[in-house]
DNA sequence: CTTTTATCCGACTATATCGGTCGGTATTCG
DNA sequence: CGAATACCGACCGATATAGTCGGATAAAAG
């Protein structure tokens, strides 16, 4: 429950690849898809979603493919997760128009959207860049000028 | 995306609702869906699940109903969504046993982890009790400016 | 100009999940 | 007993998800 979906996660892989590989030109889609064992067509699609919104560009033919256009400390997961997923976040309760599709009398959905809220700000915190599997020592080190723990930040 | 199914929307309503009517004794599975418009056999489904995490208590035969046994300051969002939606939280990547079901080049169940701990904070914060609807006036052109009643107090 | 590589795009299928329903049983009370 | 209600499992339809396919376009290389 509450869950990403395959595609956002596969999003977030091929960000970060991108974001790992931004001094190697270009990756096909192909690449990533093997690098990680994706389908190819499926995170191609994934990969044209991210283009449209402008958070990658693309280059069509030989040694084509898709490089980020911006910095990965300046791209948050909830901007790639948006991209993908869908459009907004909402729970059941709380749509985009802000009104309860099941009934009026729905009583929790301001609070619920108060929790909406929260989530995504910790979502627009992590920036891909942040993004990097540091294994089993939490050595929160160097990195950039981010203060760490910064996951957790709804005062 | 990531949004909670709507049988813990209903869950949520359920157990304010019975917060609120705690002194009126047990509430039958009927009596909340039909306050809130909601199918009764799914909302007696979800009640039984509710009970059998101990969140509420059951009482059979006539009169008989369902009641909080704790104090709705002391039950968090979390547990009620927890006991209907799922076992776990979990993104796609990030499974109960923390691997990746994918592909174990997945570079960034680690991050996602911390993201889940950080929703998972979020969620727990919040209380049944806590959850109320400010003033009933409930206009529905009432968009944004809703300043006033900090829901989410993470100290 | 042709071939190769790759993005792009829409439609399609299979599967899983969700939301809801139904039938039946057990329990309590009047 | 009989009505009301909790309890339980099985089932169904709709929707969403994951992945596939076929073809069109575009750019680079020969």
């Amino acid at each position: 429950m509450l869950k990403l979906t395959k595609k956002a996660d596969y999003g977030l892989m091929a960000m970060k690849h991108l974001a790992e590989h931004v001094d190697q030109g270009s990756c096909s889609a192909k690449d990533v898809a093997e690098a990680y064992g994706i389908p190819q067509e499926a995170l191609a699609k994934i990969l044209q979603r991210l283009a449209k919104v402008g958070l990658v560009r693309s280059q069509h033919g030989m040694n084509g493919g898709y490089t980020l256009t911006r910095d990965a400390r300046m791209i948050s997961a909830f901007e790639v997760i948006k991209a993908i997923d869908g459009p907004l976040f909402i729970t059941s309760c709380v749509t985009v128009r802000g009104e309860c599709g099941q009934s009026d009398r729905c009583t929790i959905r301001e609070p619920l959207r108060k929790v909406n809220e929260s989530i995504e700000q910790v979502l627009k915190n992590i920036k891909i860049s942040q993004m990097r599997e540091e294994p089993e020592v939490i050595h929160v080190d160097k990195l950039e000028t981010k203060k760490p723990a910064e996951f957790v930040t709804i005062s």
